[in-house]
DNA sequence: TAGCCTCGAGTTCT
DNA sequence: CTCGAGGCTA
């Protein structure tokens, strides 16, 4: 018995199938499964062929680039191949490694022999492009297709402004640049912005991309330019097609420099390294930077930078044996859809999250994803039993890009109607669920009564900005409220050791620590107090404004509407909310009860004293993680020296403080040419040194 | 009244 | 971190 023709069954499943999502992807800019899923087969199939060289054909995918030339473009020839290079799968930098082992053998290197130079570049998500030059002047583009015919896509390409149309200083006869067109991220964005804009304006052969890649792609082989122009996109050189008449550096490295001296764009971001070191000390500095650049990357690339040891290491097959492309876990994974929970927030807003199949994206295993609202599910049409796709860049939330409409089961479930699911109920306590006019968010009308936002409530309250109860977390809350020991805030100044002592994992010791966060709380500010107390957009600021301009608390709870008016920041919205909160009977017989347990706080709140405050009158943000101070800390001190700290980078910002993987947020403030400093800038402002 | 600036609220995983 | 929305200002 042999398995063979068993193999061969499955070696033709996975072609048909990679046929398939080829032309998705390839030629209809629609692919269908992410990256990662394709290449899984793809290996799939070579691992097999490998091991069985008598079921390869000729036209199976690995033998051949795949693509297709479509109707509407001037095929061309490519007169030297565009070739695929090699993709490292692992994600760790041991695949910098082996590639300098297996260099190092086939250049027959002895131990002892020097380090060789590399050349290690970004590994561009867009596709590639040959542009051909003749005397300096760009006379056609093409696109890669099987890598020796590909389509003259010109006039599209002409539409990128980076992309010379003259080269500076070479009138070489013959030279082809090769590279790749990608869309920026934030071109992107408003692409898709403006494509669901006709969308809702009913426009009915338009749709949203799924990302850079693809949307690009698709403005590539637009038949009309004046529709690519309104898809900006941009270019890099990587390498060279068919030379006459140009002495070309010995270097890639140098042969990059020459193009950019000649106006090609190339990427900055590159680096000539010595050996296995120097390529994993580059894995791991462009996996640094790899969210914060400005488009997407799906890996690195290495290529020997000598170009007289690259011919004499030459090709294996379609693919040259001194270059290879080394990935970053992908960002974007498919799973399928097991569930939609609904969970009840402080507020009561009902939010739904989809339960996933787990799956390992962007370093981490994600099982939940929020669907933010109905709405939103059902614009996307997720469906329970769905396959769908998650995306996590970064440090960015996963989320559910969309459905693999291809995949949809038969018995797939209901469109998402989020108050049938509930049959109008909350899931928790049952009251009824009502959506206001114009509101995106559905809410349970239970209020204080509801467990769910009891317990939330009950959070809130013991955070570290607010009260600051050490000792209550989730886990606490939650026995506390499901064996009825506490019901409203105020009971959490009546617990002892006898009623503690009935839960679970409780010793006396966690008891004692848990009694002795909730005396030391009692100590407070009004400001914290009141935001404690969890009033409809009443946070943080409002609160301290809050107590700032009243000074007591019955001052306040007795403030008529236009007496709330007068303080900073609060409009009509915040005004009536605050009047409504007090105006219930129930609310103020909490602040009665939290008072006669013993909370208590300074009449007037923070009364200015002796200390300097150099930073009066300064606004300042908080980017990144600094070396010694939490960020909650750095705002203590800031607000200590009379400064603000603000969330997000304006005009009106003084100086931003960036640490360690400092986002957006140091990208607006050079922007804007605000002052950046580091934790010792800001320890010496403190100091009052200018 | 528009547009800018802030604040509030919700969210994931280790 | 991001979004949405409230409040302020030109």
């Amino acid at each position: 018995m042999s398995e063979t023709p068993l193999l061969k069954e499955r070696v033709a499943a996975i072609r048909a199938q990679l046929h398939h999502h080829a032309q998705q992807y390839y030629v209809l800019d629609a692919p269908q499964i992410p990256d990662a899923e394709y290449d899984k087969l793809y290996q799939e199939l070579e691992a097999i062929e490998a091991a069985h060289p008598e079921l390869v054909t000729a036209d199976s995918p690995t033998q051949r680039v795949i693509g297709a030339v479509l109707d509407g473009f001037t095929p061309v020839r490519h007169v030297v191949p565009m070739l695929s290079i090699r993709t490292e799968t692992d994600t760790t930098a041991q695949g910098a490694v082996e590639f300098d082992t297996r260099v190092r053998r086939e250049l027959k290197l002895a131990e002892d022999a020097p380090q060789v130079d590399y050349a290690a570049e970004l590994k561009f998500d867009g596709l590639a492009i040959n542009l051909r030059y003749e005397h300096g002047e760009l006379v056609q583009a093409a696109t890669r297709g099987d890598g020796e015919t590909g389509e003259d896509v010109l006039q599209n390409i002409r539409t990128i402004k980076q992309v010379p149309r003259k080269l500076r200083g070479c009138s070489a006869a013959v030279l082809e640049v090769r590279g790749e067109v990608y869309m920026r991220r934030d071109e992107f964005d408003a692409l898709n912005e403006r494509q669901r804009e006709l969308i809702a304006a009913g426009a009915k052969n338009e749709k949203t991309f799924v990302n850079p890649r693809n949307a690009a792609a698709g403005a590539v082989r637009q038949l009309d330019p004046a529709m690519a122009k309104k898809r900006p996109l941009s270019f890099f050189a990587y390498g060279l097609g068919e030379v006459q008449g140009w002495e070309v550096p010995e270097t890639h490295s140098g042969m990059l420099d020459a193009l950019a001296k000649m106006g090609v764009p190339v990427n900055e971001d590159r680096a000539v390294v010595q050996g296995a070191d120097g390529l994993v000390a580059f894995h791991e500095r462009i996996r640094e930077l790899r969210d914060s650049l400005p488009f997407d990357i799906d890996g690195v690339v290495y290529k020997v930078n000598s170009r007289a040891l690259q011919q004499q290491m030459g090709f294996v097959s379609r693919e040259p044996r001194w270059a290879v492309a080394h990935k970053y876990p992908a960002q974007e994974q498919m799973t399928r859809l097991l569930g939609i929970d609904i969970q009840v927030g402080r507020t009561g807003k009902l939010t739904p999250v989809a339960k996933l199949e787990p799956v390992f994206v962007g370093g981490t295993t994600v099982s939940n994803a929020t669907l933010h609202n109905e709405d939103e599910t059902r614009r996307k049409d997720v469906r329970i039993g769905d396959t769908v796709i998650v995306r996590r860049a970064g440090d960015v939330i996963p989320e559910v890009v969309g459905v693999v409409m291809d995949r949809r089961p038969e018995d797939v479930g209901e469109p998402f109607d989020l108050y049938k699911r509930l049959d109008g109920k909350c899931p928790v306590c049952s009251s009824p669920i009502e959506r206001e006019e114009g509101e995106a968010d559905w809410r349970c009308t239970g209020g204080i009564t509801c467990p769910a936002q009891r317990k939330q409530a009950l959070l809130h309250f013991a955070s570290r900005r607010m009260m600051d109860i050490e000792g209550l977390g989730d886990k606490l809350v939650d026995q506390l409220v499901d064996a009825g020991i506490v019901r409203s805030l105020p009971d959490l100044y009546k617990l002892g050791f006898a009623n503690l002592a009935t839960l679970e994992r409780m010793g006396d010791k966690s008891a004692q620590n848990l009694l002795d966060g909730i005396e030391k709380s009692k100590s407070t500010t009004l400001g914290r107090f009141l935001y404690s107390l969890g009033i409809r957009h009443v946070g943080e600021t409002t609160a301290k404004d809050l107590a700032k301009h009243f000074g007591n608390l019955d001052r306040l709870m007795d403030a008529r509407l236009e007496e709330l008016l007068e303080v900073n920041d609060v409009g009509p919205i915040v005004a009536e909310s605050v009047r409504h909160f007090f105006d219930q009977p129930q609310h103020r017989e909490v602040v009665e009860q939290l008072r006669a347990a013993g909370v208590h706080w300074p009449d007037i709140e923070g009364t200015a004293s002796d200390a300097p405050r150099p930073l009066l009158g300064k606004t300042l943000v908080l980017t990144g993680s600094l070396p010694t101070l939490s960020r909650d800390e750095a705002k203590d001190l800031i607000e200590a020296a009379g400064g603000k700290v603000s969330g997000s980078v304006s005009k009106k910002t003084t100086y931003v403080v960036a640490g360690e993987e400092a986002g957006s947020k140091l990208d607006k403030a050079r922007e804007l040419g605000i002052a950046v400093l580091d934790e010792a800038g800001l320890q010496a402002l403190l100091r009052g040194e200018g």
